[in-house]
DNA sequence: CATATAACTTCCTTGAAGAAAGTCACTTGG
DNA sequence: CCAAGTGACTTTCTTCAAGGAAGTTATATG
C-alpha cells in the first residue's frame, strides 16, 4: 500500500499531472535543473535534500519523462547529470506563477528581495508567469533569466535537454 | 522532525510557494473548492481521501489563508464548509496550467475527453491557463467554466469566499 | 426511541523522509 | 604503488505521515 494512492489513470487531467508533479521536491528540482544545474552534487546543496530522497526523485522523474541523463565532462572522466525534456520545460509557467504567487501571499524574509523575471527577447520584466507582460508573447525558459537578489546573480535558463555550466 | 521541512522561511519565493502548495491533496483540494465544491464530505467523496489525511490538509489551509470556513443550511441546521480565499484563486493559472500540461504529457484514459477551459467573458475556449489565448484578457475564477465531459458536466467557477451550490 | 447525516477524531499498520554511514568508480598527488 | 578526494549513488535506522477502519458528537427525522 504506498502511502499515496496511483492518479494516472484518472480522467481529470489535473490529477494526473498532480501524480507527477504534487510533490515539492519534484518541482524544485524542475527549477534547478531549468537554471542547469543539472548534477547530483549540485542539486544536493542547492536543495538541502537527502541523498536518499533525491536519488529516488530523479529516477522517478527520468522513468515520468521530466528529465534525461546527460554525460559531461569532469576533470578526466565522464560523468552523468541531469537535462529538463521537453515536457520539464513545458512546466515554467507553472513555476513562474509560483514565483508570482509567493511573492504576493507568502511572508518575504529579509535577505529574499524580489525575484524579477525576465524576458531575453523583449528586455523587459514580466510579472505573469505564462505570458509576456510587457510584449504579450508566449514565454519559453531559453527565453529567460531569472533576477535572484539573495544571491546576486541573474541566471538564464537553459533549454530542455541541456546541462549548464558548473 | 517532520518528514519534510519547513520551507515558509526560504529566499526563493517558489520554495516558499511550495511550502504550501508542493502536495498534490492541496492543489485538488483547491481545485473542487474553486468548483463551489467546498463541504467536507463532497471533498472526501470527489478525492476518495481518507477522513483523516482530508481533516488535516483542510486546517493547514485555513491556517496557511488558502479555505475559510463558510456556514451552509442543510434541512433544519447549519453546517460548515470551505470556501476558496483571494490567495487559493489566484492559483488558478497553475491550476489550468496542469490541466495544459496533463492533456499533453500524460496518458489520456479512454474515458476522459479534453477538458475545455471556457473563458465566460469572450464565450471562446483557451488553450491557456492564465491568458485567455482568444481575447487576451487575464483569466479569473469567477469568469471561467471548466467542461468536464468524463461527468458529462460544465462548471462554473465560483468567487473567492463563496461556497457553491450542493 | 432508532436511524441517518455531517464533520470530524482516534487507532493501527505501513510506506516515505531524513540523518548518517557505506560503496564503487574513477582521478590526482605523493 | 597507495592515500585522499570527488561524484553518484545505496543502505540502515528512526520517526513521521498516509490511509483503512472504527468511533464520537451534534443535530434532524420518522
Amino acid at each position: 500500500m504506498p502511502l499515496r494512492s496511483d492518479w494516472s489513470g484518472e480522467v481529470c487531467p489535473i490529477r494526473r499531472s498532480l501524480d507527477v508533479l504534487g510533490d515539492g521536491w519534484v518541482l524544485l528540482i524542475v527549477r534547478d535543473v531549468l537554471q542547469g544545474h543539472g548534477r547530483f552534487d549540485e542539486l544536493r546543496q542547492n536543495l538541502g535534500i537527502a541523498d536518499a530522497v533525491l536519488s529516488r526523485r530523479l529516477r522517478t522523474m527520468v522513468e515520468a519523462g521530466l528529465l534525461t541523463r546527460v554525460d559531461y565532462a569532469d576533470g578526466g572522466r565522464t560523468r552523468q547529470g541531469y537535462a529538463a525534456t521537453e515536457a520539464a520545460a513545458e512546466l515554467l509557467p507553472i513555476l513562474q506563477q509560483l514565483a508570482v504567487w509567493g511573492e504576493r501571499h507568502t511572508a518575504m524574509p529579509d535577505e529574499s528581495g524580489h525575484m524579477a523575471l525576465i524576458h531575453d527577447t523583449c528586455g523587459h520584466e514580466t510579472t505573469q508567469g505564462q505570458v509576456c507582460s510587457a510584449c504579450g508573447e508566449v514565454l519559453v525558459a531559453e527565453q529567460m533569466t531569472w533576477v535572484k537578489p539573495w544571491a546576486g546573480v541573474r541566471t538564464s535558463l537553459v533549454p530542455a535537454g541541456v546541462l549548464g555550466d558548473a
